[in-house]
DNA sequence: AGCAATTAGATTGTGCACAATTTAAATGGA
DNA sequence: TCCATTTAAATTGTGCACAATCTAATTGCT
């Protein structure tokens, strides 16, 4: 028989996790509204600051969100008229999302941000390696899962 | 001037954490759609179970969630007959919550969930105490930062 | 060419999160 | 005792997440 231990709140390693990232969202809030965007609209923009025009398959394979998410969080960035939303001429199934002026323009007001997050967190380097490490091994092993 | 390095989504450090998030509440759904109920209702139980009778601030405290959640939660909860709310005597303000006979008998079910989700996340138990460490680390950091 | 199967995105519906406001009960002076 | 202040939940409104379904365009097969 399990014992109750393990089914106790303090001893759960993933309710950490949860409680992580709804804190590390709360923390971007400070930026953020500032630019007047959220957390997961803010990943979008770093995506195509990195490399504009994409197609909302493409957006959410590197986010792993899917057209659900993506579809009315692009429309209120367009709305905000950070980005635009075209269909393709090639293929008229896809959209492919660029940055307007204002989008790209954006980027040097977001500069700071990572830099200003790391000093909030109140964690050193070598934990955050270390959170990064272990994130990317739980996230590669279950897309393995998904796919065999 | 703070290089692009930084605002590249693969070297965030807070990215990972919110996928992660995502994709553990999404392997919990394995096991939890048999319970119909979702990864938030699980850790409400979760926390009666421990200490059944519990107030939603109490509940919020815990879970580190405010009312505007717990309360449709819980009447969910409520409609699913697992859990009682009751106004209490000695305060008409205060909701307490406890545990249906299903809903402490549903802790039976759940006994087997975290051992099988560990083994399904692929991550070491060093690795598993490391991240709670460091999740726990950050949220007391920020914790403490709201009240000073 | 014609049509089934696939693919991209949009839509619908449910359930969190959370800010801001509201309501009602309790408390603490003056 | 009276009333301003505080407190506990509930409510309202916005924005994700995500399953399931739908629509329309494209592809592949014969």
């Amino acid at each position: 028989m399990v014992p109750d231990h393990y089914l106790k709140l303090d001893n759960q390693f993933c309710f950490p996790v949860y409680a992580l990232s709804r804190e590390i969202i709360q923390l971007y809030r400070k930026f953020l509204d500032e630019l007047d965007i959220t957390y997961p609209q803010y990943l979008v923009l770093m995506v195509l600051w990195q490399h504009d025009k994409q197609t909302v398959n493409q957006l959410g394979d590197k986010l792993l969100l899917d057209s659900g998410t993506l579809t009315p969080l692009l429309k209120r960035l367009e709305q905000k008229a950070l980005v635009n939303r075209n269909r393709s001429k090639a293929d008229e199934r896809v959209v492919e999302i660029s940055l307007t002026a204002a989008g790209a323009q954006l980027k040097e007001n977001a500069r700071r941000i990572p830099k200003e997050m790391f000093d909030l967190l109140g964690i050193t380097l070598e934990e955050m390696e270390m959170l990064k490490s272990i994130a990317h091994k739980v996230l590669k092993y279950n897309a393995r899962e998904q796919k065999g």
